[in-house]
DNA sequence: TCGTAAACTGAAATCGTTAACAATTCTATT
DNA sequence: AATAGAATTGTTAACGATTTCAGTTTACGA
């Protein structure tokens, strides 16, 4: 393997001069730089980043950490996370993916071994390792789950907006009885997107009825249960709201079991857009949950966070998108 | 941060001690090992692995390089590999991840940076950097894409006996003219899976027809066009075999969008057994391709390449299953 | 032509660890 | 009690880069 000091050889400089020649340093005279990348390239020079680190603190290493990559976190959803950050981010920058409920051992996470860290989040049991990678004073952000901390970097989605804006669509279709089916209890974006639910409903002078509020948890099957006991309520509604697709998806298999029409009887709304959404039958009406962007916003701020350590954190929201298909029903008036 | 010297100075011996100690090297006497490692715990020392990369050139990274992680990779596939692989590999290595048509400077993948590398190979394209990974010397295990050198290290599922099981069942079921939708040209899994498909068919003397030959490139449209142009055919098959499933939700669509009553008039079978596969409507009778145990058999071979690099490369594979649900009609004799 | 400031280059220390070799301390045998 | 040999521990030099500080050129005005 070359070092900085065969090339030094090779031009006829110390190693010091090929050092800073080839960072760019401002002390260097052009012709001496040009001679000394000239050699760098033609002798196949790469930086030994493990020399470099050892000097410098810093890894060249991101850390994106999910709150579990076993469970819980629907593939679609790492999949854009990736690649949303890998647009942004430097080559040599190396991305690590790994999830919370790996790290055994806190120890392993310090600034010596990340140079940044972008937590993807989706409960807040990933609390305990959000603060101690702040506490370890690594440059954090934290996607997709909105926290309360102003002192993070946090970048989440307008969800409420969202829920909101497709029930306002689903009232101008002609719907009156809506019912919701929840997500997990306890996380953020279960009771933003009940919020927006409600948020339209009261706009419109529509009832809360509370038969209309079913339990959820994300996981299909528990869309499944609570479509199936929406649909034996003796008063149905006819529009469902899911808090997220894959609930949306048990709910209408439920509406098959029960042999309830999707969109005839029971129209449905779900969230995120996950790429199935659009192949169910009938294709499933949802909101656009943008990971890709939040991810790619969110590695920006990481970025200016590594080169500004002042940067003030901030809360950001990306918008939500409607995309009507065909599982909501127009209703005659 | 603190360091083995801090370490020695409060333990009184001289830093080497320290890292013998905490190596586990047996030139160590049992009482000072234990008085080191309790000060080491007690002052909450975690090793410099930059310093440790520099001197014993291991970077405890791993590399894992999908074929492109923009496109063509179903998220699933994705999600399984990474879990596969760290069910396996030491809390304490890195796994990146990269799409190997992000890699622009290939200056940039050598053995300082990566004590070894997965490829989850999907399309010969990925040839040009395997093969600079070997060059480099780089432990290296090819996963998914069935390779003709065997030089290589390669892990990849019995695609063509898990075909021909499904076939031989749908057979069984009374099933006498199938077609085929192929997946995408010049890829080694699309022709090992029309092997299978053929395989059965000559076993069973079925007569192979031209025009149930279609083709496909693995895309959901792909599936959804091909099989619209089965459905036009004069005789159209029983059952149709689909690459992959993402295909047969397309083709699941075409039945639809035609009329075609699915598993009534149409029998669908898949490949990959995605996580959808059990929530379309009926849900798709498929072949499980184990990327999960592909993923953590390869990891151990890559590990054991680590430990021993002249282990002599192999050709290893992963049984499907066959997982039966509710495409497939059974016909009446 | 000379002096001085500006521009550039170099020497040596440093980062935290491992490893080769040297030195010391035990242990057991004579 | 002396001593060989084994068992431990220590000294010092790497590893490949950056950085501080010192040294050497160059350019330009007097």
């Amino acid at each position: 393997m070359i070092t900085i000091k065969d090339i030094a050889r090779v031009a006829g400089v110390s190693h010091t001069t090929v050092s800073r020649a080839l960072n760019g340093s401002p002390l260097i005279k052009k012709v001496t730089r040009d001679k000394i990348e000239k050699i760098a390239a033609e002798m196949n020079y790469v930086p030994n980043y493990s020399a470099k680190s050892l000097v410098t603190k810093r890894s060249f290493t991101i850390g994106l950490f999910f709150s579990s990559i076993e469970q819980g976190t629907s593939a679609s959803f790492l999949v854009d996370a990736i690649k949303g950050i890998s647009h942004i981010l430097d080559e040599n920058f190396n991305l690590t993916v790994n999830g919370i409920d790996g790290v055994h051992n806190f120890g392993n996470i310090q600034p010596q071994r990340f140079d940044g860290i972008l937590v993807m989040s989706q409960s807040d049991e990933d609390n305990a390792f959000i603060y101690h990678v702040k506490k370890m004073g690594i440059p954090l952000v934290v996607l997709n789950r909105q926290l309360e901390d102003p002192g993070i970097m946090n970048v989440v989605a307008n969800d409420r907006e969202g829920v909101k804006a497709a029930i306002d669509y689903a009232v101008r279709q002609g719907h009156q009885k809506f019912a919701i089916i929840e997500g997990k209890p306890g996380f953020k974006s279960s009771s933003e997107r009940k919020q927006g639910f409600m948020d339209s409903l009261i706009a419109h002078r529509l009832p809360l009825n509370s038969d209309y509020f079913a339990a959820g948890d994300y996981s299909i099957e528990s869309g499944y249960a609570a479509m199936a006991a929406l649909l034996l309520l003796e008063d149905p509604p006819t529009a469902v709201f899911c808090s997220n697709d894959d609930m949306a998806i048990g709910a209408m298999n439920a509406c098959y079991a029960h042999k309830a029409d999707v969109p005839g009887q029971i129209s449905l709304i779900g969230f995120d857009d996950i790429m199935f959404a659009r192949y169910t039958n009938p294709a499933l009406t949802t909101v656009r949950k943008p990971i890709t962007e939040i991810s790619e916003l969110g590695t920006k701020m990481l970025v200016q966070l590594l080169q500004q350590p002042e940067t003030k954190p901030q809360q950001l929201f990306v918008n939500t998108a409607l995309v009507t298909r065909q599982t909501v029903a127009g209703l005659q008036k």
